[in-house]
DNA sequence: CATATTCTTGACTACAAAATCAGGAAAGCT
DNA sequence: AGCTTTCCTGATTTTGTAGTCAAGAATATG
């Protein structure tokens, strides 16, 4: 995961520090991710990661940029169809979401971390990241309800609650790991993370008498 | 919210201490929590609290005990049936679940942050406060599924799945306000969430054969 | 290939937070 | 009250980390 262009010599160790630097403070936070141990795994001097980036803040923000980016484009290629129902685009949506979070773990820690701690990352995160694309959720989800598709939650503790599940299970791996000894990655448990969240939401949020009019 | 006992004066700090400490751990995380603001909000000096508590870590761990016994308190209120099927005790369970995250969100951030991250303090969560609950939920799971009401996903999956969904929107606050500038605390708030919880488990996880068998 | 530009670094400063300690105040006990 | 133990604190040390800077190496360019 390498950030957009290489061209010159700088551009390409940018890249390498804001590759190591998603990872570290995807794993460890904000706070406990240090910018010497960031420096050391990316192979250069302290004072290098000072020349590319003003401060740790800016470092933060600009692997989040590229992590974006990147699930950007992967977005890009499925084209949701417009005039489905909206419960079937929520549908895709949702396994979209569970794909993506399995494939770049990062994105859904680094929400749940900023997302409870709340202040300036996360507002940058809303602005920058999330927010179109969860407003655009909540409406779907609306529209949903209002097509009588959806059992009448609260459209944005629709959003919040599905992705907080579908999410959850990845980001709890170490706490899998410590209360189960067991963990979900395999190909087998990231299928049934997915049809849980699908059932959860496709028969459990949606009104029974969907099955009866469309089979 | 003080620790059990307070016949001596240095008790009753303590437990205001380990009050403060809970609360900011909570909200900041360990690392973000300090030692001095901890004491400033509680009202003695810094050093006090290293008095009472060994360092750091030891505070943290004794704020955690505190927690577990209040909480543990409130659950034996609710005694089980024992006998009834497993997959109604699942219901109750997750119910529990839900009206002690609302009513102690301390729990459910710190499990989120430490789940995530992974190391000493998720280990000895898991030995002393969490470990045997979520394995007794585990089995209960599994129960369910050898009776036919659940559909066969993993156990562990389902229950750490769950938790993720009925903590989350809690922990996720900030980021509702952030987001969408609303917050699910209104009463109406926790009981669609309560509500969207129990759909996923039991109109969306039990075999829809249930519905036919038991009226 | 000479020169300008970009890049990298070791050494340093600044700072915030945890942890220590000796002295003294307050509480509890007879 | 007098005495002992518990409790609390200001001052200080220690540590870990972000950020700066001047000097020089590497790279690109005409």
């Amino acid at each position: 995961m390498a950030t957009v262009l290489q061209s010159t010599k700088g551009e390409r160790v940018a890249g390498r520090i804001r590759t190591v630097a998603l990872e570290q403070f995807s794993r460890l936070g904000f706070e406990r991710a240090t910018m010497g141990e960031i420096a050391r795994e990316a192979g250069v001097s302290q004072a290098t990661l000072h020349y590319h980036f003003q401060d740790k803040a800016q470092l933060w923000r600009s692997a989040m940029l590229d992590l974006g980016a990147h699930i950007a484009e992967e977005e890009r290629a499925i084209s949701a169809a417009r005039d489905a129902p909206a419960v079937d685009q929520l549908r895709m949506a949702m396994r979209l979401f569970v794909e993506i979070s399995w494939r770049h773990p990062a994105l859904g820690r680094i929400v749940a971390l900023e997302g409870m701690a709340g202040g300036e990352r996360l507002a940058w995160l809303v602005e920058n990241l999330l927010g179109e694309r969860n407003r655009r959720l909540a409406r779907l989800a609306a529209r949903a309800i209002a097509e009588g598709d959806l059992k009448p939650f609260p459209p944005e503790q629709i959003v919040v609650t599905l992705q907080a599940a579908a999410a959850g299970l990845i980001n709890l791996q170490p706490l899998m790991r410590a209360n189960f000894g067991v963990l979900a990655y395999s190909a087998a448990g990231r299928a049934a993370h997915l049809d849980m969240i699908l059932a959860a939401v496709f028969d459990g949020f949606v009104n029974r008498k969907n099955e009866e009019t469309r089979p």
